[in-house]
DNA sequence: TTAAGTGCAAAATCTTTGCAAATGT
DNA sequence: ACATTTGCAAAGATTTTGCACTTAA
């Protein structure tokens, strides 16, 4: 249990022109310490003291900042993760895969830029989204 | 408005062990006639005249069978379609995408055996599936 | 100082559960 | 006849809205 007053959050939330409020820093830690997705629900398990409904409008706030963007599983299981890339006010572009493990439930953004050969006649293809699941190197 | 009885369901509803009642009939029904996934509240709409509950727990029995599958959106909206394949009560198994229109929203599940080249070192891959935004052939 | 952010109460959805009545085979 | 299915009431769960209070800059 350290005293030091913590530093320097990886997430800069002046960039965003957001203050710099006690749940914004929890979030910002959150996200910067995880390399995995974060179910929603472990996301309220750690801000125990703050109002759910602060909880989901600061979600909301980082989301449409472009600084993490929302996942939601085959079951309809909600899991948030930091953007990579150049993400913004102006919305969301992602170029990586979710892999969700099998065994430990895990979600993780990877990067790829994946050579996928869709032909669709008729169709007009402007985003593709794959989503893989299996066994994360920890489980296999 | 044909006044003709409708005639044999394209669900043989018999094959699953499910008794034929009448909102089993009218499900059968809209699967039958839909090319693409059905939102979930479009089925709510399109059998107004049975409880919600009734609704959810058919959805729920034709899915357990292997007759339907769901699929949940990025925005986290729900849609039911028929399954093509040799799905069962042992499981889902799918070998298709999902397109889905930015302009009508629809959903359409269309085969495709995807040559998907991912290389994930580490990973062990179960499955794939593979969501493709754009615009359908009606709206491009 | 003051616009932005938070907390509380309440509403709005959406989905599930329990049980008695109705129905298909 | 009897197991299955349905409808109703109610509970649970999740997310949103309104408004007054608080706080960061």
């Amino acid at each position: 249990m350290s005293t030091f007053k913590r530093q320097s959050m990886n997430i800069e939330l002046r960039k965003y022109k957001l203050k710099h409020t006690p749940i914004r820093e929890e979030l910002s830690r959150l996200f910067s310490e995880s390399p995995n997705a974060i179910p929603l629900t472990e996301i309220h398990n750690h801000l125990k003291n703050y109002d759910r409904v602060t909880i989901y409008r600061s979600l909301s706030t980082f989301t449409n900042k472009g600084i993490i963007h929302k996942i939601i599983n085959d079951n309809g299981s909600v899991f948030y993760a930091l953007c990579k890339h150049e993400c913004g006010e102006h919305g969301h572009t992602h170029d990586h895969i979710h892999f969700e493990c099998n065994s430990c439930n895990s979600i993780e953004c990877i990067d790829h830029h994946a050579s996928l050969n869709i032909n669709l006649k008729g169709y007009l293809v402007e985003d593709t989204q794959i989503s893989v699941r299996g066994l994360c190197p920890n489980c296999s």
